[in-house]
RNA sequence: CGGGGCGUGGCGCAGCUUGGUCAGCGCGCCUGCUUUGGGAGCAGGAGGUCGUGAGUUCAAAUCUCACCGCCCCGACCA
């Protein structure tokens, strides 16, 4: 390709719309283009970079024995009525109608579309295991789209789904994925973290997030330092450390005035003690119903824990008024003290803090030398907090640290929640009929080619892999209008592609340093730069992006150098293919 | 949806408080000449219903209201 007629509209200026590196440096390099909120074009340096993503992801599942399909986008209701997501999906959703005003959905996911094919065609134990994928456009009405293709409306996904007749089927498929998800994160030169993870509405038990660790990450995450344990933080279990009991009974409860003071920074102040010695007393609702959620004052609560505990499809913080009608106190001065008509849950830590202090249920008033058990009690005690550093490890009892990543992968074992409610069944070898087991494994495309931007830049631009780069080279000609410069860059041009090393030939009529910004900004993974200096040995000038490291060499040297450096990073066999392919200027 | 902010040539912005030669600047784009190893110089040029619609006024980019779009924080999530 000759730069000259490439479509790559690199931006001297920020947008002002670009918050994060790789959603600035996408505008900049000319990779994409904004559409709408969340939607997104990508111009042809993007779309060589997704189109290389997806076809590593393609090798891996093909090579793992996944098959590929292809599902329809447009989904009827019906389908998701049957499993019940046409309601709990709720806004986030995408639905149209058709003329006759049958309902319909932009798929966000494919559980149910594929677990229909699958209960139409299969019937047999002979038949299983299957595991097919796609890769496809998704939609998800996301509240909020940002930072770009990191969270966007529109955006592909690959999605495996797995079935199998019993659970250990189930586990070998999930670490055939699993597996395979660490080969494709590897080629792609990401570092990744597999994490405990929330299941969040798509359901199932056991399932890890691949997280690209980032500081511009959404979700927070916390490891052990001593031994495997990673999780979400959303999901991560909070063990409270092995408290002593109080050694005396604290005294009888008392009611102190404290006029205004109504956070736990403040009532700290008032009165001189630790945030730690109070029970900080939330309202919520939870589908609606209102509860009381305990948690120590230092803690916050984990909503998604929450949820789990309460079996509740939403819990939302109440508000002003809800918490008036059931405290009977402004906001403010919850205490689980007489609280009535209302379910209470406390987290683990709370039964554990000795002479507490709490709201009284009363304006301007708090009870001190607060006693569970003795003052009151909660109708669950259960894990509703956050996880934060410095907790203890829930396997080993080791420090727990915290980091950010970015959620580019996701393995679920959903076991049979779609099966059954689909009746995707199959009849054993004795002739029993029994629902298929699932699994299901999302690696989200634009998102990872933004990760591996997050990952993979400098002050002056992005810096590919190898194996993703749009192209490998960039074959600058110092001066174009120089016939010897000209004809020696396009005869190692053609020789650069007969190898199977993918190059733009930047014979624009630019100078220089415009021609080596563009060359950094946009990422070649390698520079080769003919000019009058090096040119009169015979030589070019190769510059690596990510090292910096630069080279003078002859033509035929500096061909052999790329092919060792580039053919290794490419495919499963690491051979170059002698091509011509994708390149119109041959 | 709640909170904050922003919509002025392709991009980045000024102008708005104090209505009236304020439609302007930088970058980019086009033409010519000169240049050519890290985003060139000179000269000329194209391009804007000032987000949309009402309203106030002799007069609106500027004031008022409504709507639309976009960005940031939060709830949601790959």
């Amino acid at each position: 390709m000759r730069f000259s007629e490439l479509l790559a509209p690199t931006l001297r200026e920020v947008p002002a719309e670009a918050e994060i590196a790789s959603h600035r440096l996408m505008l900049r390099a000319g990779l994409m283009r904004k559409a709408a909120s969340g939607v997104y074009t990508f111009l042809p340096l993007g779309y060589r970079v997704l189109k290389k993503i997806m076809a590593i992801v393609r090798e891996e599942m093909d090579a793992a024995g996944a098959q590929e399909l292809m599902l329809p986008i447009i989904q009827p209701a019906e389908l998701w009525h049957e499993s019940g997501r046409w309601f709990d999906y709720g806004q986030e959703m995408f639905r149209l109608q058709d003329r006759h005003g049958r309902e319909f959905c932009l798929g966000p996911t494919h559980e149910e579309i594929v677990t229909d094919v699958v209960r139409s065609e299969v019937r047999s134990y002979r038949q299983l295991p299957l595991i097919v994928y796609q890769i496809q456009n998704k939609y998800r009405d996301e509240i909020r789209p940002r930072f770009g293709v990191m969270r966007s409306r529109e955006f592909i996904m690959k999605d495996a789904y797995s079935f199998d007749r019993d659970q250990e089927g189930l586990e070998r498929s999930y670490d055939k994925m699993y597996r395979a998800y660490e080969r494709i994160f590897a080629r792609l030169g990401l570092k990744t973290r597999a994490v405990l993870a929330d299941a969040g509405a798509i359901g199932g038990d056991d399932n890890h997030e691949f997280m690209v660790i980032a500081e511009t990450g959404e979700a927070e995450i916390v490891y052990c330092t001593e031994c495997s344990y990673a999780a979400n933080v959303e999901r991560a279990e909070a063990k409270p450390e092995q408290a002593l009991p109080p050694e005396t009974e604290a005294p009888p409860l008392e009611a102190v005035a404290t006029p205004g003071v109504r956070t736990i920074a403040e009532l700290e102040a008032f009165l001189s003690l630790p945030a730690s010695r109070m029970i900080k007393t939330l309202i919520y609702r939870a589908d609606g119903n209102p509860v009381a959620v305990l948690v120590r004052g230092d803690r916050e609560v984990n909503e998604v824990k929450l949820k789990r505990v309460l079996g509740a499809l939403a819990v939302e913080p109440a508000d002003a008024a809800t918490v008036e009608a059931v405290t009977g106190a402004p906001v403010g001065f919850a205490g689980p003290v007489g609280l009535q008509g209302v379910k209470v849950v406390a987290d683990l830590e709370v039964p554990q803090v000795a002479d507490g202090v709490t709201g009284a249920n009363k304006a301007d008033t708090h009870w001190i030398h607060v006693q569970y058990g003795r003052d009151y009690e909660a109708d669950v005690v259960a894990d509703v907090r956050v996880t934060v550093a410095g907790d203890a490890c829930p396997h080993c009892g080791g420090r727990l640290e915290a980091a950010r990543g970015i959620e580019v992968g996701h393995v679920f074992k959903l076991g049979t929640k779609y099966s059954e409610a689909l009746g995707a069944t199959y009849l054993d070898e004795t002739g029993t009929e029994r629902p298929m087991i699932m699994g299901c494994y999302g690696i989200g495309i634009n998102r990872t080619m933004a990760a591996v931007i997050e990952q993979n830049h400098d002050e002056r631009g992005i810096s590919w892999p190898v194996s993703i780069a749009p192209y490998h080279v960039d074959l600058i000609v110092i001066n174009p209008a120089d016939a010897p410069q000209r004809e020696a860059a396009e005869a190692l041009y053609e020789k650069l592609w007969q190898t199977g090393i993918e190059t733009v030939l930047d014979d624009r009529d630019e100078r220089a340093g415009v021609k080596f910004n563009d060359a950094d900004l946009i990422g070649f993974p390698f520079r080769v730069v003919v000019g009058p200096k090096s040119l009169a040995q015979g030589s070019v000038e190769i510059k690596e992006r990510a090292s910096g490291e630069q080279h003078v060499l002859g033509v035929e040297e500096a061909i052999e150098f790329l092919r060792e450096r580039i053919a290794p990073a490419l495919g499963r066999g690491g051979a170059l293919v002698e091509s011509r392919g994708g390149h119109p200027g041959l």
